[in-house]
RNA sequence: GCGCCCGUAGCUCAGCCGGAUAGAGCAACGGAUUUCUAAUCCGUGGGUCGGGUGUUCGAGUCACCCCGGGCGCGCCA
């Protein structure tokens, strides 16, 4: 199916032919209701390219123009713009379409391609913390979207699992390990033996050098480090299990740190024998001398001790994701602090000669409410379970004062699906590479531009499918049994207003995915909700006679598909009543 | 020192590859409810887009400089 905007774009591009003009400039959705509802620069563009009036050539390209089937009279307005205004008819027209499609008029890529998305990542032995959250969240909405749109996608979670924070680990749990409490809360008694021994080793000389053999223990096989290694991963996972399943994410793989571990040797031979890496001051190291921007920041890929760190890790996994996982592109959505050490990995992976499209997708941190890296009153970093677990009980306090008839099951699930729904849209809502302040308040409020707000707008619309009764029912299926679309009869401006937006779902998936900015999608759905209260408002639909009724029951049953299927490509489920 | 990111209404933020008179939400103020969930809607006020210079038909957006904040830069991850 063809959105409006390449439908009046192709149009544009055989009136530019016709009067022999070039194919330039833009046409894009209107900035302003004014101007309509799709407007075009070529004039200005042509204009300065040819020295030419800009008007007289919007008008030239205008006479050239066919496009009444579709638009009213285009007009030429301002500097030489174009100004395209739908009809209603078309309107309906496409909106019977999109009714009638079950993408919802979203075409798929035509480059369809195989990703892989790195996201996630967090490091065993510690608790998932809020810090995880953009990365987690921002992750797999990606994920879901380019799904959607027809690539390949594998989900993959870096954990960190083999890094030197293990010698202290080992350490800690040989030396200051409390049975009972590992049993009561396993991951806050690892925690605990892991900042104590750190506190110790710190003043201790003894005690690190002790921390340094544990470490070289482990990295050589001995079999007691690697057992106790063996349950801290094991303990860490079933929190981080449980952390997914209440944000409802899945992974395809979970490749760690430490399943890189054995190729590391031969990275950095193949590094060296390329030519890439060369030997100084007793470490391998990459330059990047013909590379401007990094010339004086080298890359240290293995200790003038013979340990690999995790540059070294990084260049293994770009080289397992483009050989044997055979990735076209691999998307890494990890904090704006790593922009450098990206810039070094790609660097280095060109310089392997891989083609791969490899993306370093950027965020900002998130914030407490003083503006600094959000932290408990302690100083410590808030456990994200702990956070996602506070947000559904939240969330379910305002279901109870608003709804008190529920049961208690439906109290549950309710509160669940707006508690995580609004932390989840809380931050995808927002640009990710700003800083994003984490506000309770904010992001469950009802009214604005919020999980809940959106939420809502479908919850009303089930209500109004309760009331109506089985009489009228949509399934996906409801075709091939003989169910035809009601005929829509668009008529107040509240309607065409909604209709218009359901039409354009399809132009902004694939642009929230362009620029990998889930915003976009959020933005859409917050105007589509917008739209649709208006709507509810100004038209009623239960009490209105036929054929308007039908009319707007689908419409209604359109406006909730679109909220349901947008907000679960950002990972946020929709409740029945709330 | 070098580099990256950010600075837009009182607050939190949008603003796409440079487009027309810079938009939302919150807060403030004024309205709307015998009506499908008022968990809503309609309206009003509110701006030197950090500052400057430049590029051009046109700059919040691009370039350069400055100010302010955050982050990163040879053996942590």
């Amino acid at each position: 199916m063809e959105t409006f905007q390449l439908l009046l774009a192709k149009r544009l591009s055989d009136a530019l032919a016709n009067a022999g003009l070039a194919e330039t400039g833009e046409l894009t959705q209107a900035t302003d209701p004014r101007f309509g509802d799709y407007q075009t620069n070529v004039a200005l563009v042509l204009g300065k390219q040819r020295g030419e009036n800009p008007p007289a050539l919007a008008e030239k390209i205008l006479s050239h123009l066919d496009v009444d089937d579709v638009c009213e009279l285009p007009a030429v307005a301002g500097a030489g713009f174009i100004n395209f205004t739908l009809r209603p008819d078309a309107i309906e027209k496409k909106t019977r379409e999109v009714l009638r499609d079950n993408r919802l008029g979203v075409p798929e890529t035509a480059s369809s391609q195989r990703i892989v998305i790195d996201f996630g990542s967090p490091n065993v032995a510690k608790p998932m913390h809020v810090g995880h959250i953009r990365s987690t969240v921002l992750g797999d909405a990606l994920a879901r979207i380019a799904q959607f749109l027809g690539h390949e996608v594998i989900r993959d979670n870096h954990i960190g699992d083999w890094g030197t924070q293990f010698g202290m680990v080992i350490y800690g749990w040989k030396n200051l390990l409390d049975r009972q409490a590992l049993q009561r809360n396993p991951l806050a008694e690892i925690v605990r033996i892991y900042k104590e021994t750190n506190a110790r080793a710190a003043s201790d000389p003894e005690v690190r050098e002790a921390c340094r053999q544990e470490l070289v223990k482990l990295q050589a096989g001995d079999k007691e480090n690697i057992d106790i290694w063996n349950e801290c991963v094991a303990l860490s996972m079933q929190d981080f299990e449980h952390v997914y399943k209440l944000l409802g994410i899945h992974y395809d793989l979970q490749c760690g740190e430490s399943f890189y571990h054995d190729r590391l040797p031969g990275v950095v031979d193949c590094l060296l024998k390329a030519g890439i890496a060369e030997i100084s001051e007793g470490a391998v190291v990459v330059f990047f001398r013909d590379n401007p921007e990094l010339a004086d920041k080298p890359l240290i890929i293995r200790k003038r001790d013979g340990g690999f760190n995790y540059a070294t890790t990084d260049i293994a996994t770009v080289d397992y994701r483009v050989n044997e996982l055979k990735a076209d592109a691999v998307w890494y959505v990890v904090g704006a602090p790593q922009t450098l050490h990206f810039k070094q990995i790609f660097d280095v992976a060109r310089r392997e000669g891989y083609t791969a499209d490899l993306r370093h997708i950027i965020f900002g941190s998130v914030l407490g409410e003083d503006r600094k890296l959000m932290k408990t009153r302690s100083g410590e970093n808030v456990p994200l379970r702990e956070l996602l677990e506070e947000a559904c009980k939240r969330a379910r306090k305002i279901v109870e004062e608003k709804n008190p008839n529920l049961s208690e099951e439906e109290k549950t699930d309710i509160a669940e699906k707006i508690g995580i729904g609004a932390v989840k849209y809380a931050d995808l809502s927002q640009y990710r590479m700003t800083d994003y302040i984490f506000s309770w308040e904010k992001m469950l409020a009802l009214h604005g531009n919020t999980a809940p707000y959106l939420q809502n707008a479908y919850v009303r619309i089930r209500s109004i499918f309760r009331k109506a009764g089985e009489s009228w029912h949509r399934h996906p299926a409801d075709e091939e049994i003989g169910w035809k679309p009601m005929p829509l009869c668009l008529a107040e401006l509240p309607e065409i207003d909604l209709a218009k937006r359901l039409c354009q779902f399809a132009e902004f998936v694939p642009h929230a995915l362009n620029g990998f900015r889930p915003n976009i999608l959020t933005n859409y759905l917050f105007e589509l909700a917008n739209s649709f209260h208006a709507f509810y408002e100004a038209c009623p639909v239960l009490k209105s006679e036929e054929p308007r009724r039908s009319s707007r029951l689908a419409l209604c049953d359109l406006t909730a598909q679109v909220l349901q299927r947008g907000l679960g490509l950002l990972g946020i489920k929709v409740p029945e009543k709330m």
